[in-house]
Formats: C-alpha cells, sequence, structure tokens
RNA sequence: CGGGGCGUAGCUCAGUCCGGCUAGAGCGCCUGGUUUGGGACCAGGAGGACGCAGGUUCGAAUCCUGUCGCCCCGACCA
C-alpha cells in the first residue's frame, strides 16, 4: 500500500482532531536519546518487551521512511511482493537453520505435531523467497530477478534495548536476487551493486549520516558484504575507520596493520614461576607486575570439531570471525574445561603455547614479534616468563585474528579510530547457500541445471526513524530531517479566539497543502508556551507562527526547528519561504 | 543464560529499613475563574488498594516464600 503521507484532499489536519500525547518528563526506564525522545513526543507506546505500538504520529514517520524505500527500489527494478510472517518449520528444516538460529527463531506452541507445532514465525524470509523461486523461476529466461518486500519481522532476542533499536518485533524491507551467474551483466554483482547504489540514496534521502562499511561476509569470503552504519552511542556494533575515510569496516572485518618487532635481540631465559589461584590475565598481571601487552593469551576451540589454539596479547582479544577464515572453518566454540585439562594437563587458566606441539596453533600477527612474554605453563598453578616466540615454541600459522584497538593503525599506516554505531542496513552476498539446499535450479541455455545465485539487502525501518533521532536532537526535542518529519511544517496560531489569526492560519494552511506541503495546525486553545515546547519537542523542521501581535505589524514567523532562526514575513510571503527553506 | 536494579494513580516519584490514622506529592486529566509570545495562577474534583499468589500477624505497600513483568551491564545477535 503506497504511503499517503499528507493529510491532503481538503481535510485540515488540526492538532486538536488528531492524536498527539507529548509528555514533560521521561519515562525512567528509558535510557537512549531516540527512545526517550520517541515517548516523550509521543511516538510509540510499548505493548511488552521489545513491541511497540506506533502512535499516529510515530507512524507517519514511519510511514514516510516506507515510502523512500519503496521508491528506490522500484527505481533500482526490484519487484515488490509480500510474503506471510508465520512460515512452516519444514522448510526451515531443509536449510538447517532450525538449529543455526536457535532461540531467535520463535515458535508457536501446540500439542504434539499440532500446526502450531510446526509453524514459526520468521526472522528473515530467505527460505521463503527460495521455495517461490524455486518454483517459479525455471528458465534463465526470467532471470535476474530481484524481490522484496516490507514485513513485519519476529526475532526471540534475548535482550531487546535501547527503545526501537533492538526488539523482538520489526519492520524490515528485505529484498533477494536471483542470478545465473556471479559476474558480467545480470550477475548477483551487478545486482548487488545496484542495491549498494540504492542504499545509498535510501540513506541520503532519509538525512541520516551513514557510513558503508565492509562487514564480516562468513564463509563466501571476498567483497561480498557491506553494513550501513549510523554513528551513535545508542548502538552496539562498533565502525572502525581511519580519519580520512579511506578505510572503515565493522570491527568483525576491520583489518589491522602488522605490529612491529621492538625487541632488542637479549632475550631472557624462560622460567617457571608459580602463580596459584592466579587465571586471569589481570591477575597474573598484577601477581607479576608485568602489562598485559606483554602475556600471550591461549585461548583453546573447538574448530569444525578439532581443537584449535588461538594466541593473542593479553590486552587483545580474538576476532572468532577473523579466525574462522584463517583457520577455513565453519563452526567455532570455545573448548569446555575438560578438553582444555585433557589438553593442557592443568587446570583451566594455565594454558600456554609451550610445549604444546600436538594441537593446531594459530597465533595473532602481534604475538609473532613478543620478547620476554608471560604465559601459562600448562602446569596448574604456574606461569612461564620470558617466554620467546620461535625459541621456546614454534608459530606455523600467524595472522590477523584479533579484534583492532585504540592505537592500531589500518593496513594503509592511517591511525584507526572507533565509534559506537547501529546498523540500518546489510547487503549480502549469498551465493547458493540457499538455492543448493532447497533445490531451486534453473536451466542454461544448453538444458543444462545450476542452482540460483543469490544476494540478500535488508534494511530495518524503525532503526531509521530511532537513528535519524539519535543523529538530530536537542534537549529540546527530536529535530527531524524534512523526508521523514511525521509533517514538514507545524503552523501555530496564538491567539486561536482572534477570527484574523484563524483566517490567515486557515488560508496559509491551504496554500501548504495545496502545494503538497504535510501541516500540523496547532489550533489549541493553549498559552504559547505550551505550543511552542511541543512544537520543538516532536521536531517538525518549519514552524509558522501566526498571533495577534505579529499581524498587528502585519507579519508571521517562519522559524526553522534545527537553528531556531526565525524570519518574519508578509503572510503572502511565507509559503514560498517555507517552500525554499524544505528544499 | 549470568550479574545488578525496579514494580505504589496515565507519567515522574515518596512511603518499605524500624508493620499501625481513611496510601501521599508533582505533572497530566475534569469543573469554574483569572491569565495568554517559551511548559501560568487560584479554587474545587475524579483517579490507585500498592505486579500477582500464598504465608506470618490483632493488623501487611511495608516482614517471609514463590511467581510474573520491566530496565541496565555482560553473554548472544541469520
Amino acid at each position: 500500500m503506497p504511503a499517503s503521507c499528507g493529510a491532503g484532499k481538503g481535510i485540515r489536519m488540526r492538532w486538536t482532531q488528531f492524536f498527539i500525547v507529548t509528555a514533560k518528563e521521561t519515562p525512567s526506564d528509558a535510557v537512549v536519546p531516540s527512545h526517550q525522545l520517541m515517548l516523550r513526543a509521543g511516538l510509540i507506546r510499548q505493548v511488552v518487551a521489545g513491541a511497540y505500538t506506533y502512535l499516529p504520529l510515530g507512524l507517519r514517520s514511519l510511514r514516510k521512511v516506507e515510502g523512500i524505500v519503496r521508491e528506490e527500489m522500484n527505481r533500482a527494478g526490484a519487484i515488490e511482493l509480500h510474503m506471510p510472517a508465520m512460515h512452516p518449520i519444514e522448510l526451515w528444516e531443509q536449510t538447517g537453520r532450525v538449529a543455526a538460529m536457535g532461540d531467535v527463531l520463535l515458535r508457536l506452541h501446540g500439542r504434539g505435531e499440532d500446526w502450531r507445532s510446526r509453524t514459526v514465525l520468521g526472522p528473515t524470509h530467505e527460505e521463503i523467497i527460495t521455495e517461490h523461486a524455486r518454483t517459479y523461476l525455471n528458465s534463465y529466461k526470467q532471470l535476474p530477478v530481484n524481490f522484496y518486500q516490507i514485513q513485519t519481522k519476529f526475532r526471540g532476542e534475548a535482550r531487546p534495548k535501547s527503545g526501537v533499536l533492538r526488539t523482538r518485533e520489526f519492520l524490515m524491507k528485505d529484498a533477494y536476487s536471483f542470478h545465473t551467474c556471479k559476474e558480467g551483466p545480470g550477475g548477483l554483482d551487478e545486482g548487488y551493486q545496484a542495491m549498494y547504489d540504492a542504499y545509498c540514496r535510501i540513506f541520503s534521502r532519509c538525512g541520516l549520516p551513514y557510513v558503508a562499511v565492509e562487514a564480516d561476509s562468513g564463509p563466501i569470503g571476498g567483497d561480498a558484504s557491506h553494513e550501513f552504519m549510523v554513528e551513535t552511542d545508542a548502538g552496539e556494533d562498533f565502525l572502525v575507520k581511519t580519519d580520512d575515510g579511506s578505510y572503515a569496516a565493522n570491527l568483525e572485518r576491520a583489518e589491522v596493520a602488522s605490529v612491529t618487532d621492538a625487541g632488542d635481540g637479549r632475550d631472557e631465559p624462560i622460567k617457571l614461576v608459580p602463580t596459584p589461584g592466579h587465571t586471569t590475565i589481570e591477575q597474573v598481571s598484577t601477581l607479576l607486575g608485568c602489562a598485559p601487552s606483554k602475556m600471550i593469551k591461549t585461548i583453546l576451540y573447538v574448530a569444525d570439531g578439532a581443537p584449535l589454539i588461538a594466541l593473542v596479547r593479553g590486552d587483545h582479544n580474538v576476532n572468532e570471525a577473523k579466525l574462522k577464515r584463517v583457520a577455513r572453518v565453519l563452526t567455532l566454540e570455545p573448548a569446555d574445561p575438560a578438553l582444555i585439562k585433557n589438553l593442557t594437563e592443568a587446570e583451566v587458566g594455565y594454558a600456554g603455547p609451550v610445549g604444546l606441539s600436538n594441537v593446531r596453533i594459530i597465533a595473532d600477527q602481534a604475538v609473532t614479534v613478543m620478547h620476554d612474554a608471560v604465559t601459562g605453563a600448562n602446569k596448574t598453578d604456574h606461569h612461564l616468563t620470558g617466554v620467546n616466540p620461535g625459541r621456546d615454541f614454534e608459530i606455523r600459522e600467524a595472522a590477523d585474528i584479533r579484534d583492532a584497538v585504540p592505537g592500531d593503525r589500518a593496513k594503509n599506516g592511517r591511525p584507526l579510530t572507533f565509534r559506537k554505531c547501529i546498523e540500518v542496513g546489510h547487503v549480502f552476498k549469498l551465493g547458493t547457500k540457499y538455492s543448493v539446499a532447497m533445490g531451486a535450479e534453473f536451466l542454461d541455455e544448453k538444458g543444462a541445471s545450476h542452482p540460483m545465485i543469490m544476494g540478500c539487502y535488508g534494511i530495518g525501518l524503525n532503526r531509521i526513524v530511532a537513528a535519524a533521532i539519535e543523529a538530530s536532537h536537542d534537549a529540546n526535542g527530536i529535530i527531524w530531517p524534512a523526508s521523514i518529519a511525521p509533517f514538514r511544517v507545524i503552523l501555530c496560531s496564538l491567539d486561536v479566539r482572534e477570527a484574523e489569526v484563524m483566517s490567515v492560519s486557515r488560508k496559509l494552511h491551504d496554500e501548504l497543502e495545496s502545494a503538497g506541503i504535510d501541516v500540523l495546525w496547532d489550533d489549541r486553545d493553549q498559552r504559547p508556551g505550551v505550543k511552542f515546547k511541543d512544537a520543538d519537542l516532536i521536531g517538525i523542521p518549519v514552524r509558522i507562527t501566526v498571533g495577534k501581535k505579529g499581524l498587528a505589524e502585519g507579519v508571521v514567523e517562519v522559524t526553522t526547528r534545527k537553528d531556531g532562526q526565525v524570519r518574519k514575513l508578509a503572510p503572502e510571503q511565507a509559503q514560498a519561504e517555507v517552500m525554499r527553506l524544505l528544499c
């Protein structure tokens, strides 16, 4: 359904006949600015943890975002359809994602093999669209094609938080493209680029200060995934970038330049020291008086069923996404204590690389240049000092397997900076994972059968609304980008019992509506302060103030929310000024 | 799932430790009046039985047990 946002059609959108509930006080359990302001401005109302009603004002913004997304998707050649939120679990079983998604997949509860027990609420729609593709798309002549929908998604998030930034029910635009090949005309790369470009247009039009970053692309590798991020402290991802913008990636993916060898060639001898009860980097660091950066952290994993040890510096964290790629494994789980004892012959907390030759070890690049390091001795209650890679243990595999940290440099040598951010969109080259699992194949010119090559592209609509607020607000309230504001103009009629005020207001309102501008007419019989505070709070970009005081001087005022600048104009000039400000 | 916090009026909160008048305040809401360019003032009024269920007690918002919900930190996040 098209987003028809304007009141339009001669209906005046009067405040007194609409439904707006603002609040002076901030509800105590809202922490991040977007959540606080969405509640105070009366955009949303929480129903249960992770699920919100969009009140009329909030819905208008959401619909405007929807409209922009729909326009740009259509422009990019994607075709809209609508899939159900209820899915038969069988489709999820075909791709193995019932297990893969675990508790995130919301399931209905029924008795035994009741239909309810065979039904899930869709967290995403790869399975459904691939089912459709395998039924309807049989020939190369039908490809490429891109289907999209705007649909409610359900996820059993363990911890909903930050208002609408992380919820169990949310609105998502998801698109799925199907191709005969990866490269060349009509291929996945081309379709992916088209979506990438469409996303840039969408976020720009929504007024979001976004950054497109390389994201972890899982087992497919290459340049197969980008995330669109908006910087905000309310976010839960980390954006890593260089100051000059020459490199940007999410933390999972961000590559760091090698650390150089700062040793002086005079390595100490290795020494066994007692460290009873000290099992963490922090404890040992304190006990022995050595910086965490002088320690080697030894983490044991089970990777595709086999033990795997990762070595990183004590002040670094293993990046499991990187480790998976480097190790070329699909699954990576922390080893359980029994396995650790078995491999190291020590209690948990005393593992180290020295003497562990029978296990695959991958060292972080920074470990290879360490000198006189401290690490576990593979003997309960003991650590080793003076440990030197190469001399005391062999490094067969070394790579970048850790998270970037402040102080690191990008591969191009520029210093990396870190910012919290929220992901608002993700484009992904899926390849044939789903088409193979579900048998979605097409016939080529020669009549040979191939699995379709797929891409998928998601946008979180609610997150766009919240991210826009995160990015643009002040102490008084929201400052909407005009494109997604619930209304573009608020017409503030002071002295509503004055006939002239109302007739001038009415005229202005109707002119603007005829010009295609949606106007909220604040016709409440309220004191000016109340109306101004509310206008600021709900953040309408342009305010027109009509009062008897101004009219006595022959003027109305046009005020911009973002800078508070006031322009006194004759009523006849107001519309032109508003149009100018909104363009 | 671990750690912490909180459930009293539509909202913000006091009262809970040390059981005891008829459970309070501010905001919001209703009525009347005075006001009217940055969240006015006066007077009057409606509204909760204290998340829920047990228990202790002459008596429970307050103590005990259980349970549910919500928020925050962490873990997790196709």
